[in-house]
DNA sequence: AGGCGATTTCCGCATTGTGGAAAATTTTTG
DNA sequence: CAAAAATTTTCCACAATGCGGAAATCGCCT
């Protein structure tokens, strides 16, 4: 009626009560869904009904709210497993390449280690090569240094607590102080910067991708050569790198 | 036509490709998805293309294969955050108190403590009484110790490292090497126990319950008084708890 | 180029979902 | 504690909506 939508009007408008139903940590009545989704009361309960038999949705009987249920919960959780978030995010990278001229990467931290998932490379002649798969120590990393910044100061301390410090350039991190330091930091500006600290004459500029919960997904960066990367190309990256991991956290969250 | 269910038919046929997409971890092709939900590639393709829209669903462009998307995971999400598992709880916990006669928990770890979200009593007149919303560092807890069972070692170490150990009973776990093997035995025989650790008198028994992609999402325990918690019992409430622990695990991940 | 499997679009038909209204239930109020 | 108000659940007749067969299109391999 409203929307020339090519799509199937029910399951349409139950993808709508979950996102409304996700959207309120508090769970919604029947008629508040149905006046926020903007449907007919009888025909949200229809459709809630429907969703329950799945699981997708929960009804709690003493405070007759509904809340989304352990169905939804297990098939989101599949998004991650399959990361499913590579292809999505290869857009943001390009962009974040077109906008430093430099290599742009893709990691979440694994066991311990930043994993590199994907990379869009620089169109420079000269460009730093650390193929995607790779596996880097956290704290050699920008990735995993902006990671590791989102945590809290006592996972920070337990981490550091037993961290196997090794100095393989002059500006590798070698003491937990150092580390505090430069945790404090990236915090303040927002992104994390890994200064040939890995690999001499390598920098890297890194800030982190928040999913909905506020908890770190996956992080991007920019690696390029250290004599292309002088102190103002890394503050112009590192505004890059922030804006485009806030837009890809956006998304990842549901707004475009 | 085949089943009398009284749901909205093409929802419940959307989220039935959502379940079979989480269930393939490579995601699937427009004609292998149809033929296992046992709908017809027209009527699959509708309903995939209604949940592209959405973002429930992806694309992938290059290998025509169909993924879970970001818009699933942003609603899944929204299951832990607003903490949706604690009533689905309740019927296991009371069934593990039915089973073992003691008081039954449902905990969490949260910034480096286990919360106590919820829990169902005893019938017994002298029960131990420790009511939910309370926090116990996690070497003093049965549920912490479970869950810290499962991470990987580098993680454990890293905890181990900066963990403030206190001897709070002549029990109470006070060096590395001691939680090291509490660990090991933990992981043989799959359940945690807290032998008055944290309070003279108070046993606790542990299991963890894992989500779809095999991490800890929680964890169920028994207390009860020592008196009554005879080794005998404290065998008998391990296979309990384990065994309600695995079954509600099962029901996270999708199936009852 | 050509053929084949898979995907996408199209369309007439009746199955299916819709929303108003009534019945049942719960909560609030007098 | 009874009556009223609010909300949830069930029911039903109608036609709008989703269905699937088939045709058109696309993409890939030889």
């Amino acid at each position: 009626m409203e929307k020339p939508a090519g799509g199937v009007q029910s399951v349409e408008r139950a993808l709508s009560l979950l996102e409304h139903l996700a959207a309120q940590d508090e769970g919604m009545r029947l008629s508040d869904l149905a006046h926020a989704a903007g449907l007919t009361v009888s025909t949200t309960h229809r459709l809630l009904t429907t969703l329950e038999q799945r699981g997708f949705v929960h009804a709690d009987a003493g405070s007759r709210r509904w809340h989304v249920g352990r169905s939804a919960f297990a098939v989101g959780a599949a998004f991650i497993r399959q990361r499913n978030f590579v292809a999505p995010a290869l857009p943001y990278l390009r962009r974040l390449r077109d906008a430093t001229r430099e290599t742009a990467n893709l990691g979440i931290i694994e066991d311990g280690e930043v994993i590199t998932l994907t990379q869009v490379e620089s169109r420079e002649i000269t460009r730093a090569i650390s193929p995607p798969g790779g596996r880097v120590p956290v704290l050699y990393s920008g990735m995993g240094k902006a990671i590791l910044a989102t945590w809290d100061d006592r996972a920070i301390e337990a981490f550091l607590g037993t961290y196997h410090f090794q100095r393989k350039t002059p500006h590798s991190l070698t003491a937990p102080a150092a580390a505090r330091r430069e945790i404090a930091l990236i915090r303040e500006r927002g992104y994390a910067v890994d200064d040939e600290e890995f690999v001499l004459g390598l920098r890297c500029v890194a800030a982190v991708v928040l999913g909905p919960q506020g908890e770190a997904t996956c992080a991007l960066s920019v690696s390029g050569l250290a004599v292309r990367m002088t102190p103002s190309r890394v503050a112009e990256a590192g505004r890059a790198v922030l804006g485009l991991a806030g837009e890809f956290s956006g998304w990842l969250s549901g707004r475009p």
